[in-house]
RNA sequence: GCGGGCGUGGCGAAAUGGUAGACGCAGCAGACUCAAAAUCUGCCGUAGCAAUACAUGUCGGUUCGAGUCCGACCGCCCGCACCA
């Protein structure tokens, strides 16, 4: 035999016998129980990068670890292949997109594939393929029959670069996520998914998520973001009010008088009185409790009420202000509330001599709640701004303590518990029962109704893209909005588009979107729209379930194995891709397509892969590969070695995975994705870590290859035994907690105690036993020794060795001594000895004798196979 | 501003309230070698010859016993952000 690992004549040979033998192909009806182990699938970039790696390292080690204790295992990958960087490529390098991702599919394949991982290829799928989107698009129709998708005029994310539509979770600091560009507003016809009506599913399914982080919950739950609260209207009076609009009404000096102005508005003389249009104005508001110290209402520039006499020029130029402000964080923190004063009024509820002024505010958001608010200054920070600008009362309602007024309201609004005060009827209540019984009087005074509002939006699926899923809809001039009929899915994109212009390629193509209408049959034009990316990886888990030719899946195949029982990804997707994949699951079960109410029962999400970044003497980012020994190769002069960041193109700290595994071999590639740091945290590369890997990976081989009778048994040397057993229970859990790190240490421990042990059938049985335990890490070394001694069959298809209880056990303990809490010393004692013995040998011993010096001991704890404490 | 997380050797990190630093990396010494690589052995928190003392961001608390639990503070990281 060798003497030396050779890995990489290894990794080959065994891929190749994986792939011959379809090793890793999952069957639907094997009557073994099922385990779906599902990694985030790839969009086919180019090439993978570490991040890739150690995803799929992850989830691999699951699925072999599951195989060998006799699951059936489906993991399976496929491509999230539509998108903007293919459209890009085109655009730069005249390649089509298709053309492009194709490419870089086959690369990436080709590169997951010396890493052996066990994947059942046979399931690949490609997002980008009629084949796959064809039954997408039959789900959106689906949906659309089910009500769930609508259309509608709203203002969009219109990313100026991209030319595109985006969703609010796409804007990142009003910016968009891709190109970051800054986003402007649009009035666009688009299409919604209906994820709204899902909105309280989606938080109390949450609830039962137990495997999942509790920071993705959390942030999934912030973001759907549910409010309670009262949504009540008042009646609008017109011709009260000062009317002033915003000219001079800024930056007024605040009063010093304790006293706040009374909360009657005060009719400014002259001027023909103003008219809304409306006769009502609607808010929500979570503190109903507060109403009687609300001063002012506030909608927002695009609010039905704005626009009505957004015909009056100092109106038009005021809206067209709130437009313009930034959304970015240093923005919205340093920007003015502004306000335009209607001059109309709001009839106080509960008192109609009492008018508050209706202003427009920038600070009010038309697509959350009614897209108008009660300002109530004393006790909400925004409203307290606005008031002190606009010099609006300031009254207090709810009193910490001090029920006694006047009470001047600083520059700080309170929104604390309290006792309502100068609040009529509430005068006294809490606030809790003061909101009930606000409610309670709006309900039965029929104007209002105590409602819940979320700040989660409807899922804008329209993208005025190429490279991405047709939306099936035609409309038709007569007939209105149709959808395509079934049978003439797929809607495929045509192949023969230009990128030379910026736009969409579909709406200019010459004839691809003329059709007949299917209800008329009169010329009408398909939607050039084509679906969200998103909307692609909304479902995939279930195709790889099931994929029959003539529907999206198969019931009963796909509940076989749904939900995925361990999902494992990048933290980056926990509020997009993990919402809208719930959302969509959830809503095939609501037209009764799949009983399936959560498609991920376990989620993991795993640390970055980070790199040291280096700069050159001239303040240049280096890649690893232009420094030796804190050297820049090409130019001989020092480098900076700056911090330890994720990998990034920008900063040059990538190390490409190809030549890695091309020098080390697979195995020692992926020994190195699961060691040292906790898989849920960042793993810092180094090029010696990679190196401890091949060297461990040598250190196997040594072991396997050498002169013991490796086989199964046991005998002549129970210590070694009783290590062998720990380390396969310890494996175990591990494993399943995705600790791999911890399973890690453990192997190396127990490498270390077959070394040191001397030849006898239980050191030749821990040799055999170790093959196994690695083999779902580091599979080639283990297929490799496992045919060199002679085995049967693949290791891969081996299994799990058991755990003997009996050889768990231990017959001695150390016992600590501790002294006041101090440790003192240390006893080897049997391990069922009785508590006096243990106390009495522990007070005997030489050290806590002298320790003692005679006196004897206020107390003693004694922890059976732990400790001893004596307290002096 | 709101919400969440994390602070342990030179580095990555372990540690059901019970012997802090397992395991790995780096380093030091030695063996083998003509030599190097590889491999093997030992050392490796700080101070000290040692006994010992001090050590898990800081300060307090609970406890026989705290890295772990509680409170306050400091620092770093992440998410959301004018959501009424």
């Amino acid at each position: 035999m060798a003497t030396r690992f050779n890995a990489l004549q290894a990794d080959s040979t065994w891929q190749k016998v994986w792939d011959d033998r379809q090793t890793f192909a999952a069957r639907d009806d094997s009557g073994k129980p099922h385990s779906y182990v599902l990694e985030m699938f790839p969009y086919p970039s180019g090439r993978i990068h570490m991040g890739h790696v150690r995803n799929y390292t992850m989830g691999d080690v699951l699925a072999r670890f599951r195989r060998m204790r006799g699951y059936e295992v489906l993991h399976p990958m496929g491509w999230d292949a539509f998108g903007m960087p293919a459209e890009n490529a085109a655009m730069e390098k005249g390649v089509h997109p298709g053309t492009w991702t194709l490419a870089n599919i086959e690369t990436m394949k080709a590169q997951l594939k010396r890493l052996g991982f066990a994947l059942d290829w046979s399931r690949e799928l490609a997002t980008c393929k009629p084949d796959y989107y064809g039954h997408e698009q039959a789900l959106f129709l689906d949906m659309f029959a089910a009500g769930l998708v609508y259309r509608k005029e709203s203002a969009v994310n219109w990313d100026p670069v991209d030319m595109t539509v985006l969703a609010n979770e796409q804007v990142i600091d009003g910016r968009g996520w891709r190109s970051g560009a800054l986003v402007e507003k649009r009035k666009l016809s688009q299409w919604f998914l209906k994820i709204t009506d899902f909105a309280d599913e989606l938080i109390e399914g949450l609830g039962k998520l137990d495997h999942w982080p509790d920071k993705v919950k959390l942030m999934q739950e912030n973001w759907i973001g549910k409010s309670q609260g009262l949504t009540f209207s008042f009646e609008i009076l017109p011709g009260t009010g000062r009317g002033t609009g915003e000219a001079g009404g800024g930056g007024l000096p605040q009063s010093a008088s304790p006293v706040e102005a009374p909360l009657h508005h005060q009719p400014a003389a002259g001027g023909p009185p103003p008219r809304s249009g409306e006769e009502r104005v609607a808010v929500f508001s979570t503190r109903p409790d507060t109403i009687f110290g609300a001063s002012f209402v506030a909608v927002a520039a695009d609010h039905p009420i704005a626009q009505a006499i957004a015909d009056r020029p100092e109106v038009a130029a005021f809206i067209e202000r709130c437009k313009q402000g930034g959304t970015t964080a240093a923005e919205l923190e340093t920007q003015e509330k502004l306000g335009f004063d209607t001059g109309l009024t709001a009839a106080h509820p509960f008192d109609a001599t009492r008018r508050l002024p209706i202003y427009i505010a920038n600070f009010v958001l038309m697509d959350y709640g009614t897209g108008a608010v009660m300002g109530v200054p004393a006790h909400d920070q925004r409203d307290l701004d606005f008031a002190r600008k606009y010099d609006l009362p300031v009254q207090r309602v709810v009193a910490d303590g001090d029920l006694r007024d006047p009470v001047f309201v600083g520059d700080e609004a309170y929104t604390g518990p309290g006792a309502l005060v100068n609040s009529d009827f509430l005068d006294g209540l809490d606030v809790e029962a003061a909101k009930r019984k606000v409610i309670a009087r709006a309900e039965a005074g029929g104007w209002g109704k105590g409602s819940t509002v979320y700040r989660l939006r409807d899922w804008g699926v329209s993208r005025q893209r190429y490279w991405g899923t047709p939306i099936p809809i035609i409309h038709c001039d007569a007939c209105g909005v149709q959808p395509v009929p079934k049978a003439q899915l797929p809607v495929v994109l045509p192949e023969d588009v230009s990128f030379a212009i910026p736009g969409n390629p579909l709406d200019r193509h010459p004839t691809w979107k003329h059709v007949a209408c299917p209800a008329c049959g009169e010329p009408a034009r398909r939607e050039t729209d084509t679906l969200d990316t998103f909307a692609d990886s909304s479902w995939y888990f279930i195709r790889f379930a099931s994929q029959p030719k003539d529907k999206p899946f198969d019931r009963a195949v796909a509940e076989r194995w749904l939900p995925v029982g361990q999902y494992i990804g990048g933290v980056e997707h926990a509020i997009l891709h993990l919402l809208y994949a719930r959302f969509w699951t959830r809503a095939l079960k609501h037209i009764g397509m799949l009983d399936i109410a959560e498609p991920f029962t376990g989620l993991f999400t795993q640390g970055m892969v980070t790199h040291e970044t280096y700069k050159s003497a001239d303040n240049r980012w280096l890649s690893p590969d232009d420094v030796r020994d804190g050297i820049e190769i090409a130019t001989g002069q020092p480098i900076t070695v700056g911090r330890v960041e994720k990998m990034s193109k920008s900063k040059k700290n990538t190390v490409d995975p190809e030549p890695i595994v091309d020098r080390y071999g697979a195995d020692a590639t992926r020994w190195f994705m699961l060691s040292d740091s906790p898989p849920e945290r960042d793993l810092p590369w180094s090029e010696s870590g990679i190196e401890g890997a091949w060297r461990f990976v040598q250190r196997l081989w040594r072991l396997f290859d050498g002169d013991d009778t490796v086989a199964p048994g046991e005998g002549g040397d129970p210590t070694l035994d009783r290590k062998l057993h720990q380390t396969i229970l310890g494996i175990e859990q591990d494993i399943e907690a995705l600790a791999f790190n911890k399973a890690v240490a453990k192997l190396y421990e127990l490498c270390t105690a077959i070394e040191r042990a001397a030849p006898s059938p239980s050191r030749g049985n821990a040799i055999y036993t170790l093959m196994l335990l690695i083999a779902p890490m580091v599979p080639h070394v283990a297929e490799e020794a496992w045919a060199a001694k002679g085995f049967d069959g693949l290791i891969a298809d081996a299994a799990w060795p058991e755990v003997d209880p009996k050889l768990l056990v231990e017959d001695e303990v150390t016992i600590a001594v501790q002294v006041n809490g101090k440790l003192r010393d240390t006893l080897t004692l049997p391990k069922d000895m009785a508590r006096e013995q243990i106390e009495a040998a522990a007070l005997s011993a030489d050290k806590i004798a002298r320790l003692l010096d005679g006196k004897p001991p206020k107390k003693v704890i004694v922890v059976p196979g732990r400790l001893v404490n004596i307290v002096a």
